[in-house]
DNA sequence: CATTATAGTTAGGTCGTACTAACTTGTCAA
DNA sequence: TTGACAAGTTAGTACGACCTAACTATAATG
């Protein structure tokens, strides 16, 4: 079944440190997102049962070309939710906030409409 | 505590039944949001003991003055988001899809810019 | 090599919120 | 008055997602 906002939370993590770091383990999903290793634990067992991530033998976590697709949908989410609510006044940090919430509830039609209007509006 | 999405939920049917007919009760507040009626007896229940609803001696439930601000305030949310969305082009069913959940999620200065912008806009 | 620190897992618990089955209560009509 | 239906409650279950405590496995260091 689809993820809910816990799966996606993780999926993303490990996409933004994915991206600033070579190797992700669990302890750092988990530092990054306040969970204890056992939360962690339990749900990369899941991701990895659903073929969204990998764990190699080092037991560093990497997304499947699935969960790579998921992740980056979720984080332009994030960025354009972020941005909007930046656009709209809304100090830096609720507005991170925010879209982090928010990036998990918003139907694909909706968002795109956001998309498409704060290109249109050439802010960004 | 403060109300999760559920009991926002639950609040919010009153409310608008409220306004519709004159007496409210479980049943209907189950019917209405598709939960059965040992699910809404235990809301009920709770939102009862939390001081935001009162059920008088023929089961009819009435807000009280904290649960009808709280409600009225989500109301506020789900129709100011509603229209964003439709102002955005996104077809009514979905923009009160998504607003019915982001009513729950998104914080009071995020709500009150967008709040504003609309106003702004004139495009009420 | 043995010790220690770090990372991960297992087992079991809690909370929120839904469900079904079955029981009670209250109302209304034959 | 009784029988039936509608509404509500009780008891027990499930599930997602978090937690702590305690255990294991791995790697680094004296």
């Amino acid at each position: 079944m689809a993820l809910q906002e816990s799966g996606e939370m993780y999926l993303e993590t490990i996409y933004v440190l994915s991206q600033k770091t070579s190797e992700v383990r669990a302890i750092d999903v988990g530092k990054e997102l306040g969970y204890s290793k056992p939360s962690v634990s339990r749900a990369v067992g899941l991701l990895k049962s659903e073929g969204l991530i990998k764990v190699d033998d080092k037991k560093n976590l990497t997304l499947t070309e699935a969960g790579r697709i998921l992740a980056s949908r979720i984080y332009e989410r994030h960025t354009v939710l972020s941005k909007m609510f930046i656009n709209l006044g809304v100090d830096e940090e609720t507005a991170t906030e925010d879209a982090c919430r928010i990036e998990h509830y918003i139907s694909d039609k909706s968002f795109n409409a956001i998309k498409r209007y704060m290109e249109d509006c050439g802010s960004n």
